[in-house]
Order: C-alpha cells, then structure tokens, then sequence
DNA sequence: CCTGGAGTTGTCCTA
DNA sequence: TTAGGACAACTCCAG
C-alpha cells in the first residue's frame, strides 16, 4: 500500500523547476498532476486563439516530462477538485496562486470548501517577484504610479529563494489516462493558422529555457537602446513562456542581473529588470483595481467620444490602414502571434487617437491574437496607451507612425511582414504615398490596389483626437 | 496635514 | 539644421 497521495493542481505555473507547491507536494509523498481547463466561468475573457495553441503545446510538453501522467480535465474545479480528492483518496492539496480576480476569487471559495471537509491546501506563489500585498505604500494602499512601486520594490529587497529550486521529480501515481487527452480539450482550431507560431516558438519549460539563454548570450548586451528597434533581437521574447509559468521570473530576473555585474552592463540589465517589475505593477493594478479590464481606471474618461466604426477596426486588425509600420505590426500579430512592444505602442496610440476607436476594442483583439496574452499585462497596457490607466501616456501623446518607422529605423521590419512594398527603398517605404510615381512603378506598388492608401491623415486626425479631449474635459467641468 | 517635486516609451512649432 | 518649449493640468507620493 503506498503512501495516500497529494493532488498538484498545475494552472500557470506549467513547470517542473522552480515549483514551490510541486516541491511541496512531493516531499509529502506521491503525487497525482492535475490540469483543469477552467475557463468557461471567465466570460468575456475566455482564453485567446493564439493562447489556446500555446496552452496545447505547453501542456503536451509538461505532460511528456510527467511520463504522460499528466491529468487533463475541462470544467468548474469547484466540482472536480473535491471529486478528484474523493475518487483518489487525497488529502492534501497543493497549487500556486494565480491573480486573475475571476480565478482568486473562485479559489478562496474552492479553499474554503476543501478545508471544510477535512482537506489540507497549500498554495503558493511561483509566477511573481512582489505579489501584490507585498508591496504597498506606507499607509497601506496600493500604488498608482510606476516609478515608486519600482523603488518600494527594490529597496525591499527580492526573496528569490522561496522559489528557486532544482526541478523536482515527484513520485507520480499510476493512472489509466486516455492518449487523446490534450486533443479531447479542443484547443487546437481547424484552421491552420498558428503553423507559423512555432518558426520563432517552442512552448514548455525547455523552450522557455533555451529563450532565457539566447537572450542572454545575444540581446542583452544591447538592451537599453536596442529594444527599442523591431528589427534587431534586442528583446527577451520571453513573455508567453512567463505568463504560462514555463520559466519563474524569479530565474530570469537572477540571472540577468547576475550576467549584468559580471559583464559589466548593468545598466543594460536594469532596465531588463525594471521590465519585469511593469509586469508586477500591472499585477497589482488588477488586483487593486479588478474592474480594470472593463472600466477606465480615471472615470473622468467614461464620457470620451469613442466613434464606433467597422471598417476602420477591420481595417487596423488586418493591417490595411495604408501606414506602413502599423500594418507590419498587426500583421506580425496575426502571423506570429507575437508583435514587437515598440510596436504595440504604435499600433495602439494609432487605433485608440488616430481611429478613435476604444481601447477596448483593441485590447479584445490582442487578447485572441497574443501568444503572451495576459490579463493584467494586456489591460494595464491599453489603459496605459488610451490615457486612461494609471501612470498613463498624456493624452496629447500621439505617437507619429511615420516619424516612428524613421526614429526606429523599421525598413526591414516592414519588409517582413509587408511584402508588398518590399522593393521600396528606406526613403519611401515609411509613406509610400507620397513616393514619386516612378518609385512605386518600379517597385510594383499600386496604391489603392495592392496596398491602400491611408485611411485617416495623421494631422487631421490627431486634431480630431485632442479636440475630442477638449471636449471629455469640458463635459467633465461642468 | 501640508508641500514640493515628479511622473516609461512623443510631437510639433518656433526661433 | 537644431534646440527648446508648449502641450494640461492633475494626481500621486514621500518627507
């Protein structure tokens, strides 16, 4: 007779190394490694496309290291966890915390439930360097603003050691589990879209490994300024492995700053680092803040002017807008899955000021098209690029797609991923609208016919946005 | 409680 | 060509 095993409730954390509530679990004996596809309840916020591919692949992967033990389930683990408890005669349980307020919420009720029938449950934290009620103000309220939650952050101190671990290997039950298990969750849709996502990903603890350590070898060095050009690989790439838990950001942040003072390029790896804590201070915003993913976060903006228009969201989804670096972006979106973050600011600032469509028209398509789609990450950051999230962009901010496409050097990243205007050289590639005749001819554009004319001017629009803010303010004034 | 200083990522116009 | 200031006030935060 062995020993009555534990129940380790796999959610985002989908790793073997760096597991607290896996390490737990196993040194209080066998384990039985459950996976709940619990997102039917999370309505309007249910996972993504891109998101439902990654989680396919992440979780074959975590499952091979299992040697195919892993459990795949789909339902309200309010019903199954205690069934599963019952069934396999467990009494403890273990999982590490996720901060979704529709899935903390649930989870205190689960707790709750299982503590009352005599059940042991554990969870942990493995996915953040500051969880949320760590790191408040003196007077006990969260913080609003970047740069002091950075330095709360920072003068604290980071517990790195409660997470990091070697990578366990737990003791696992045997069960009777059906081959088809992953492909009976239906993740995978029909269409074969997502071919391409796997030329610049690899989902599960390895890849995310592997990304960690080509980043370092190579796009550190350069970071500070780098990042800043989609055309270089200056950045991680890491974030769909960070928001599934393949990597703790508890290694990638040590390993960073290590490599940073031993290179000497701290400053290169600071601002690396400052990176990963925007993802703990959109963290706590929605912890803070849950109403963030539908509401403004400054209500003086829930009277904006939003002017509701199909074909120009149409038309900025699928990169047909007639500006250049914005159609590359959301098409590297749609192909990659993935889009550069400079970007995104780009592509963001065009929809929500130049097409004056609301930003939550924007954070709804990235939410299905991001491989890294995230709640709080997503939420804070189109709040941030509307104007009306916390630490926001001034509204007069506009960023410039065309004085942007220069700034940033974007010819080849153009190039990529609209080959259309391919031949084009670096002088009229940014606004081939206005390029000489000649040019196009020889380059075989034809406005309006192979690649549109822009559908807003960027002055007249820009006026339209700021004197649409006028007008927010002076409603609110009287 | 008061107060001073500061706040991710930009653009445009003018002198 | 280039550098500097305007753009908008407002809220947040720490001392």
């Amino acid at each position: 007779m062995t020993a009555q095993p534990s129940l380790m409730w796999f959610r985002q954390d989908l790793r073997l190394r760096d597991n607290p509530a896996l390490t737990a679990a196993a040194t209080s004996g066998p384990i039985l490694p459950v996976y709940i596809l619990d997102d039917t309840n999370s309505a309007p916020w249910q996972l993504g496309a891109a998101s439902r591919w990654w989680l396919h692949h992440s979780l074959s992967a975590l499952d091979k290291q299992l040697e195919n033990r892993l459990m795949v389930l789909q339902g309200d683990p309010l019903e199954i966890i205690p069934a599963l408890a019952a069934k396999f005669g467990i009494r403890k349980i273990f999982w590490n915390r996720c901060y979704e307020p529709w899935r903390s919420k649930r989870d205190i009720r689960l707790k709750r439930a299982l503590k009352e029938t005599g059940l042991s449950v554990t969870s942990s934290n493995a996915s953040l360097l500051v969880e949320p009620w760590l790191n408040l103000k003196d007077d006990g309220t969260p913080y609003k603003v970047f740069t002091p939650f950075y330095r709360r952050a920072m003068s604290k101190g980071i517990d790195l050691a409660s997470v990091l671990s070697a990578a366990s290997n737990p003791k696992l039950i045997p069960a009777d589990l059906p081959a088809d298990k992953l492909d009976a969750l239906g993740l995978l849709s029909e269409v074969n879209w997502h071919s391409s996502f796997f030329e610049s990903f690899t989902p599960g603890e390895a890849g995310a490994d592997k990304k960690l350590a080509c980043f370092l070898e190579n796009g550190i060095s350069n970071y500070k300024q780098g990042r800043d050009f989609p055309g270089l690989e200056s950045v991680s790439r890491l974030s769909p492995h960070i928001h599934f838990g393949e990597i703790a950001p508890h290694r990638i942040y040590k390993e960073s700053l290590e490599l940073g003072e031993l290179r000497g390029i701290e400053s290169e790896s600071d601002h690396f680092g400052r990176e990963l804590i925007w993802r703990e201070f959109s963290y706590s915003l929605l912890h803070y803040f849950p109403s963030l993913t539908e509401s403004n976060m400054n209500r003086s903006f829930d009277g904006f002017p939003w002017q509701r228009d199909e074909p120009l969201l149409r038309a900025w989804q699928t990169g047909q807008t007639g500006y250049p670096l914005v159609d590359a972006g959301m098409r590297q979106l749609w192909q990659t899955g993935y889009m550069h973050n400079r970007v995104r600011m780009v592509v963001g600032s065009f929809l929500v000021k130049n097409l004056l469509q609301d930003w939550r028209e924007g954070a709804r398509w990235f939410w299905d098209c991001l491989l890294d789609a995230d709640l709080a990450n997503n939420t804070a950051s189109w709040q941030w690029v509307a104007g009306c999230g916390a630490d926001a962009a001034p509204y007069f901010r506009i960023f410039n797609p065309i004085s942007q496409s220069e700034k940033f050097k974007t010819a080849r990243y153009i190039r990529q991923f609209v080959p259309e205007l391919a031949q084009l050289d670096d002088k009229h590639i940014y606004e081939p609208d206005v390029a000489p005749e000649s040019k196009l001819t020889a380059a075989g554009v034809k406005l309006d016919e192979n690649y549109p004319k822009p559908i807003v001017g960027l002055k007249t629009s820009r006026e339209k946005a700021l004197g649409a803010y006028q007008q927010l303010k002076a409603r609110n004034r009287a």
